[in-house]
DNA sequence: CTGTTAGCGCCTTCAA
DNA sequence: TTGAAGGCGCTAACAG
């Protein structure tokens, strides 16, 4: 029942070679006659022989594992983003240590820590921004490293996005154009650079292009939650809003409901614009109008830089930005 | 700026040690005294010195990172339950090589191969059942394993759960109490052992108990998305069904959604009660009754058993059944 | 309390 | 085309 683990070693003997030459046929290298290689994998087989990764590891220096840090699983945009990426290091026959840091600082640099203790071949990054400290770290490792739907302030690290700033300003131009000329702002949390940089130029860019003044009172801070957004609801019904751009699905169905609750007709007498696409869009109702992102292949064109990067191949362009699109649905007109 | 790896080797030369004293010190080992233990420790500081997992791996022989076997991480039952895992897991010092599986078979075989080759102390399995091949890998290897939302027929495998027939039966009671006797039932997919044995146990104790006649054409196959549900809308609009128990939370917003724009009133016509309350529950209009199960907590448990287990401790009961609740919103009366 | 010495299982020159 | 031998960085007896 409990069977020994067999090693190259046993492998060697059974099949009257040496470790090297079993080692060479696991690893598909060139140089061995055919009837050897029959007869080792013959014995592989029959020993049901599983090279030891770590063991392997070791010797060569290389893992094939990539960690991947993560704000939260459960949060349906990295989630997401994640699933690109195991996608495609599968693929590549890696394999992702995933790790939550609940975009926390701290939890970072003690997840990366781990990390590069495990000596992953690389890292995707996810999360609204770069702090300072971890960039500082990743600079400090030899480790490759890719940011996946998050942005990097001083654009060291390749980065896969889209172009926040022009979609935010797609969408909000977008309900210009419907007429309104109050519109709220609500990205999430505007201390992240996504929201505070990127989101917010695209936002001042499609009023003064319009010809409408910023209006400080129409940029809301918000957390990334259901809840949030049914309150924020209240707040906004005393506001001269008439439209509101939203950072986050989540929020903008709080919002939705929130104000549909209170009597508002959604779009006729508020429209709604949010920036992920997730499924929740479908889900509401009046469904949500929204920036298309393409969460999935964010995460996989991030991985397969990743392993671009690791074998050491050069990177012709570091910081892609795929192309979005904007979906019309229910809470616009 | 190309930091060599600084090894145990190298601390113990400047310390003026052994590596067996500085493999102590990091290791926490109690006979070291405590001048020399300062002394290394102030080195590894200076060095920026950090054990190699892969190293201390095949030399000790645990690797301390557990695999999570998934179906996929976007599904938010699964990702929850992935969420809780990964906090235990961190909690006690491992990290999650997360794999997606898709419940397919093949792949399953396959993840479980290459985490097995990794080394890993422990695997949680996540899937809505268990098969024939899986069961026998599992039990061909030495390594511990434990079910997190998913049962396993024969009870080999320890899991982690809740009273799958309990609750749909409690459910299901509730819209006959409500006044119902035409209930569909639409678990999602009918293959699986989930839906096939337990729910549909339930549902038919749950008839069974009001003395109502089980009537197969109320039993409905259907994937778990949100456009199955929005097309099965129509076929159950035209039959006698005055109320349904449905297995997903997407599955459940599909249907809900589609009743709706065929005119029908919910819950004044037809009453829905799902089985997840996942967050799309509170997001939906009417917002959905539902089961409610402790998904973080699952993970959470399994996990936190699976450590137990990896430090060869008994487990008292191997087959837990976490609390559950009901939940009413608006679907039902 | 500390050092010495074998490995852990595999890769990788270097010779043959 | 194959084998021998030396690590990879660390843990774990075993001495002292």
């Amino acid at each position: 029942m409990e069977k020994e683990n067999v090693t190259i070693y046993d492998v060697a003997r059974e099949a009257g070679v040496s470790m090297a030459t079993v080692s060479r046929v696991v690893n598909g290298n060139s140089n061995v006659k055919q009837a050897t290689k029959d007869k080792v994998l013959a014995v592989i087989d029959r020993l049901d022989y599983r090279p030891n990764a770590v063991a392997r590891g070791l010797a060569s220096k290389k893992t094939t594992t990539v960690g991947v840090i993560i704000p939260d699983v459960t949060d349906m945009f990295f989630s997401e983003l994640a699933r690109g990426v195991d996608d495609v290091a599968s693929m590549y026959h890696y394999n992702i240590i995933l790790a939550n840091s609940d975009d926390s600082g701290t939890k970072e640099l003690q997840v990366l820590e781990n990390l590069l203790a495990k000596q992953v071949d690389g890292i995707v990054y996810m999360g609204n921004g770069l702090r300072e400290q971890l960039r500082n770290q990743f600079s400090h490792s030899n480790v490759p490293i890719v940011l996946a739907g998050g942005v990097d302030e001083v654009n060291q690290i390749p980065t896969v996005n889209i172009d926040y700033t022009a979609a935010t300003k797609d969408a909000v131009t977008k309900l210009i154009k419907n007429g309104h000329t109050q519109i709220a702002f609500i990205p999430g949390n505007m201390q992240q650079a996504i929201n505070q940089k990127y989101r917010l130029r695209g936002y001042q860019e499609a009023l003064e292009e319009a010809g409408i003044a910023f209006d400080e009172t129409m940029v809301f801070d918000a957390q990334y939650t259901y809840n949030a957004g049914f309150e924020l609801a209240n707040e906004l019904y005393a506001t001269t809003a008439t439209a509101a751009f939203v950072g986050a699905d989540e929020l903008a169905a709080g919002i939705l409901n929130g104000l549909t609750d209170r009597g508002v007709n959604v779009p006729e007498d508020f429209e709604i614009i949010t920036a992920i696409n997730t499924k929740l869009t479908q889900i509401t109702r009046p469904q949500l109008s929204s920036i298309s992102i393409p969460m999935y292949d964010m995460g996989a064109v991030a991985m397969r830089m990743l392993t671009k990067l690791m074998d050491k191949e050069n990177i012709e362009n570091g910081h892609l930005s795929l192309p979005y699109g904007i979906i019309s649905r229910q809470t616009t007109r």
